[in-house]
DNA sequence: GCAAGCCTTTAAAAACTCTTAACACACCAC
DNA sequence: GTGGTGTGTTAAGAGTTTTTAAAGGCTTGC
């Protein structure tokens, strides 16, 4: 397996420098600009796994880069770690709010960065590996995203469309907790304004459908959602 | 590499000897004060790794040095040790509350002084690395925040939500004390008002649904809980 | 335009958790 | 030992969250 690559985009020489040598001795190919329209360019040819940004570049800034990466339906899942000089606290808030996943305050040790880095890939990570498409079986309970169909016991179960994208979200990722409100992102998008509570609907119907003795989706109460981990079971 | 700095500031020159001795032998770079307003000048100059504080001292008292550090984003981060004499405990709690991270109780032997500086050095370095997501495993306790699961040799236990926030805020900081009041900040929000002897009752759901046998959670008599340390055991 | 089905909201009932207070117990200093 | 203080344990009710049912509004297909 090729290794993961990260493109840098900060103006000062020793900065880059020290980013760039500490990500290279972890064994991530790095690619670096020192400013934002060849930051974005380096971006778009590579399609990287992950982005380190500057905040303040000489041309694009870091926030529109981050605002253009995360605005590309290509580019939208790479995760951005924006670097920030200390105290530009409004900037970091803003970045957040446009789409990135992480910052880092300078000065900053190596260590810390790595742990970040890694921490934000490993994040980003989990949905990677999930494959849209493909059938989940789960006990008895099958579900065909590419047919529309989910079946329990072999006898086929009719859901809406809201219901069999939150059954089938929820069923790609066992044993992870989901809170309403990431429910509602994933099933009805997140632009749109609906009572969390929805999903509790929801979520009844699934159940009801299915047959209310079978746990496949759990309530954490005060948290959301989960589905079943037969694993840990 | 250059020594870690470690600031003392202690008005007993006896005290001050034994703390500087046996530090010193431990090959740390230590710089002493005798009293409040020089010490905080030399933090100040130096940005050590560490401070050693004594509570009562003449001039600015080791509260208000402690606050002003912690006030400070410069200075922020570097961990603060509290000497104290003994019965002294309201103070103790004072300055937990306004972020010291550990204590020692006069009189102490030189050898559960460097256990205390050590651990305390190596937390700080650990706690940049903090991630609210990622798994924390202790001896056999699995604790999983994405999955909100917690098992114990392979057992799942049932928390509720208060029970999972309070033992996971622990389980990542291990060997740090906090008090009721500090732990109720971060389990119920600091905006509510709730006697904090409620902790006591959250910290008994935790013990009993784990094995009331197994002591992760230490009591610190008159401070409050910490989560068991296995390294400084 | 009408019927059917779906999504959403609301409200009451049910289930569960949090909080408090009381008492028992442990620890410490004298 | 005794008194004082701090912690462990328990149970009840106050409070919150979830479940359930029902109804309105919206879209779709006929």
């Amino acid at each position: 397996m090729s290794n993961k690559k990260i493109v840098i985009v900060e103006d000062e020489p020793d900065i880059l420098e020290v980013l760039s040598y500490n990500l290279q001795r972890e064994g991530f190919d790095v690619m670096t600009a020192l400013e934002g329209t060849s930051g974005l360019d380096l971006v778009y040819k590579h399609i990287p796994e992950l982005v380190l940004l500057d905040l303040m570049l000489p041309g694009i800034d870091g926030l529109e880069i981050c605002r253009q990466i995360k605005g590309n339906k290509t580019l939208a899942h790479i995760p951005v770690i924006m670097v920030t000089a200390k105290g530009a606290e409004s900037d970091v808030i803003l970045g957040l709010g446009i789409g990135a996943d992480d910052y880092i305050v300078k000065p900053f040790s190596p260590r810390e960065l790595i742990a970040r880095v890694k921490a934000v890939l490993r994040r980003s990570q989990v949905d990677v590996l999930l494959d849209e498409d493909s059938v989940v079986k789960v006990d008895r309970l099958v579900i065909d995203p590419t047919k529309f169909s989910v079946t329990y016991q072999g006898i086929q179960i009719r859901l809406t469309a809201t219901e069999f994208r939150l059954l089938h979200y929820l069923a790609c990722r066992p044993g992870r907790v989901f809170s309403r409100e990431q429910l509602l992102d994933q099933t009805v998008g997140s632009n749109v304004v609906v009572v969390d509570r929805n999903i509790d609907v929801h979520i009844r119907g699934i159940r009801k459908k299915i047959g209310n003795d079978t746990q496949f989706i759990e309530t954490i109460r005060g948290i959301g959602y989960r589905f079943m981990d037969i694993r840990s079971e």
